[in-house]
DNA sequence: ACATGAGGTGATACTCGGTCTCACTAGCGT
DNA sequence: ACGCTAGTGAGACCGAGTATCACCTCATGT
């Protein structure tokens, strides 16, 4: 614990740059999301804050996406989910069963892009990029799954 | 009126080779996709269809998205759109004020994302490109607003 | 330290897109 | 023509998110 004043710190200069007031609901939703490995549900965050009031989480959400904080990307039914945008411009590994969203990036697909990008009629606000995957846990679990059952045949 | 038998053929021969039921609100809903331009929503194809349920066309549109007669976008707040699938893979141009969904397709996209997809992590299921544009459409009608806001400054 | 007021909060109602339920209907094989 | 069963439609329900509005609290001026 004694090294969480830092964090707290950190948290209030984040609010305090976007022009904000600090307060208690804010801090605690931003503190949550620090504390985030990999993308999560605007609900996920509103459940584990019981004490902060469902449109507060929903508003911090959508002030630190905004803001360039968060960064959101889509599942494949439209549902989104929200990340720590750690780095400028990255694209999405979306696992197709556990949902897990990871980053990625290429410098070459970017080029690619902006290259295709001068060629579409019209202005190019921005671009997404998406891989739908079986992640390698998710992979292994299914090749466990499948190792079982042929025990359970075989036996 | 003449013509309009063999759209209806070939709307049930459709419904036939997907091997369901052709039903009077499936084709009615079939019939009413078939005559689009571009992209829509669910609830716009239900609006123009008093006489059949909202389930129906729901369950319909999910059908035929299934089948891959329709294709599905994405637009940035995570609102389906869908279109009629008139090639085998293509990526969308999304326009960012009128909403329209234009497809587009780049053999030299298609080889970057497989080889990219090949140093993925795990099984690669499939890929979304979107470009985010403002479409030539708005764009002149922007260029028309500006063209006559000047005009009002100037006079 | 205290008053002040604008920005923020939270309970709750609402919206929107979509699915589920279930009694009823109609397509299609016989 | 009959009967089975897939399909239908009205409406309840759901999940994610927004709007409303009385109340609260942070930050500032004195």
């Amino acid at each position: 614990m004694i090294a969480s004043g830092s964090v707290d710190d950190r948290v209030d200069d984040m609010l305090h740059r976007l022009g904000c007031r600090v307060t208690q609901p804010r801090r605690e939703v931003a503190r949550l999301l620090a504390s985030k490995r990999g993308a999560f549900s605007a609900e996920s965050i509103n459940e584990e804050l019981p004490g902060v009031g469902r449109a507060t989480v929903y508003r911090t959400i959508r002030l630190l996406a905004e803001a360039g904080v968060l960064c959101k990307a889509l599942l494949p039914d439209g549902s989104p989910r929200y990340s720590i945008d750690h780095s400028w411009h990255h694209h999405h590994l979306i696992c197709s069963s556990c949902e897990t969203v990871e980053e990625f990036r290429s410098a070459e697909l970017e080029r690619l892009l902006c290259e295709l990008g001068a060629e579409i009629p019209g202005r190019v606000l921005g671009h997404q990029v998406d891989f739908y995957v079986n992640c390698p846990d998710c992979l292994q679990e299914e090749g466990a799954d499948k190792a079982r059952s042929t025990a359970d045949n075989g036996g």
